[in-house]
DNA sequence: GCCACCTGTCAGCCTTCTCTGACAGGTACG
DNA sequence: CGTACCTGTCAGAGAAGGCTGACAGGTGGC
């Protein structure tokens, strides 16, 4: 095996890595987030969008493991969420993408032998 | 600021080669093309998708830089067009995922004068 | 001519993602 | 108690991407 620490992750793994990032605001986020850690509230403020949309960005970086939120209570006793960038690194090339795609769970896969819809030809 | 050969990509470019990548039908047409050059029906057959979809994968890999397609003359003057995958080669870290961010054009930046680089533009 | 291949493109459906506004809860300060 | 922050979640509109079928053109062989 050749010594080569960086990467190996599972297909699924890389594909949501890809698909998060693959995005400009939230490539934005990470840029932003690996400046200074903040909160939520404020970084919403920061790059000026909604909090709500953020939030979802956010889960979708941490779910792909790029960035992690931790709940901390301040001084003045206000909960805030930092998140905080993960020092990640992903060497992109066509091997690696084709050892990542040999992993891959089928997105069309009815998952063989788990309990069949029996009423799909209801329609 | 040189130092790193691999990677300085603009962010459209790097926002490109994220989104291309982070499908998994189009991880799986780059493994299929690593492991040999094919023309687009035949590649198609042994993937299992219709031809208009591959074509749109393909274009799309194609736009990012991944894949190369150059349409040839065979012995009995059929024209096909194989495709091959490109030596590219993207490190994945905080560090140029900011960077490439940097150099962002605004998804929603009509801005024909582009003259200022103020970010005041928050409401 | 007809058939079997190859190439490309188009309109249209359908699913997924993106985004907004409003709601729920919590603590501290005036 | 009302206000100002923080947190999270929801339904629903809108935009983008994925996918299919049918069409157009090209070549060579029966």
């Amino acid at each position: 095996m050749p010594g080569v620490p960086p990467s190996a992750p599972t297909g699924d793994d890389l594909l949501k890595v890809l698909s998060a990032l693959g995005n400009p605001h939230r490539m934005r986020i990470v840029a932003a987030l690996l400046e200074r850690r903040n909160y939520v509230s404020e970084l919403a403020r920061l790059i000026g969008m909604g909090r709500p949309l953020l939030h979802m960005h956010l889960q979708r970086l941490e779910a792909a493991g790029l960035v992690v939120g931790t709940l901390e209570v301040g001084e003045d006793g206000k909960s805030m969420k930092y998140y905080d960038v993960t020092p990640f690194l992903y060497e992109l090339t066509p091997r690696t993408v084709a050892e990542a795609a040999a992993t891959l769970t089928r997105t069309t896969d009815p998952d063989p032998a788990a309990g069949r819809t029996a009423k799909e030809e209801a329609k």
